[in-house]
DNA sequence: GTGTTACGTTGGCCTCACCAACGTTGGCAA
DNA sequence: TTGCCAACGTTGGTGAGGCCAACGTAACAC
């Protein structure tokens, strides 16, 4: 890793945006290592948890509830379909969309990746007692909600 | 905007990679909103801010200072060099580098993008006390610091 | 001197995130 | 019913940040 390595020039190193930002980065970097040995990505997993935990839904929707972009949606599920996570069928209802479903291989592959995810936090984390991984929590979560309802 | 819009799947909704990842790029798009003025991106703001922190660097310097690898620090000092914010000169003392130095306008350029981070700040810590703003930036810098002396 | 290391540079690749455009299909209103 | 607009899936392209491999040149250690 490095990349953070050295130092960064010291004014930034208090920037909370920049502090936010090392952090994230580096929590990608062990999340996509974690991921590799599934050989899928940040999108895929998404995509697999949205399905597990609200059903087969269209591909716009699926878009909308993992914040994908719709194009981007369409190319991740053709890497799922193509290894069997997923099926693709037509909506009979609607003949402009396509339901999506988790294959039973698609589940459990779902569930495998949510335990890469639980690791990986743990490995984060690590150096923070469980109030003040509370604390992190809070904190994020209120900013991320405040923007959010902007 | 937007991307987070809709929730993501409930799941993640709590895990702190997610948080870090979300938070961090609401962050980075205020950030490159602010820059977007200058015309200029993440990488030209922080070698701006080494230089003017550390005085005159090698090209392979600033990249361990920055983290920034050093194929991309010759793209960002190219551009830098081009607005005249930076002088890329031979070192005579080892002709395997370039020192590359900060021009008033490139110092000055540098304040105000400095002052622009700074606004960025107080947007988003919005929701946020002073002491819960330090713990934040306390907490960040201790996972920083554990993972880098890894 | 000879081999190793550091430097700048080119060119490529990946992930995540967006946007524009197109043809198709549904739904709604005139 | 027709005509229009919105939503869907898809293609293709863009940009930012971050990496890696390779090359020629220059410095250095032995």
């Amino acid at each position: 890793m490095e990349s953070t390595g050295p130092q960064s020039p010291a004014g930034l190193r208090t920037t909370p945006s920049w502090l936010l930002n090392q952090t994230a980065s580096h929590a990608a970097r062990l999340i996509s290592e974690g991921f590799a040995a599934h050989e899928l990505r940040g999108y895929h997993y998404r995509l697999l948890a949205a399905l597990a935990e609200s059903g087969p839904a269209s591909q716009a929707d699926l878009g909308r509830r993992c914040g994908i972009d719709r194009s981007d949606v369409v190319a991740a599920i053709n890497d799922l379909a193509g290894r069997g996570l997923v099926v693709r069928a037509p909506d009979r209802a609607d003949r402009r969309r396509n339901v999506i479903s988790l294959t039973e291989a698609g589940a459990d592959e779902g569930r495998r990746m949510a335990e890469t995810v639980e690791r990986v936090q743990q490995d984060l984390l690590a150096p923070l007692t469980a109030a003040e991984r509370d604390q992190l929590t809070r904190l994020l979560t209120r900013l991320l909600e405040h923007h959010s309802r902007t």
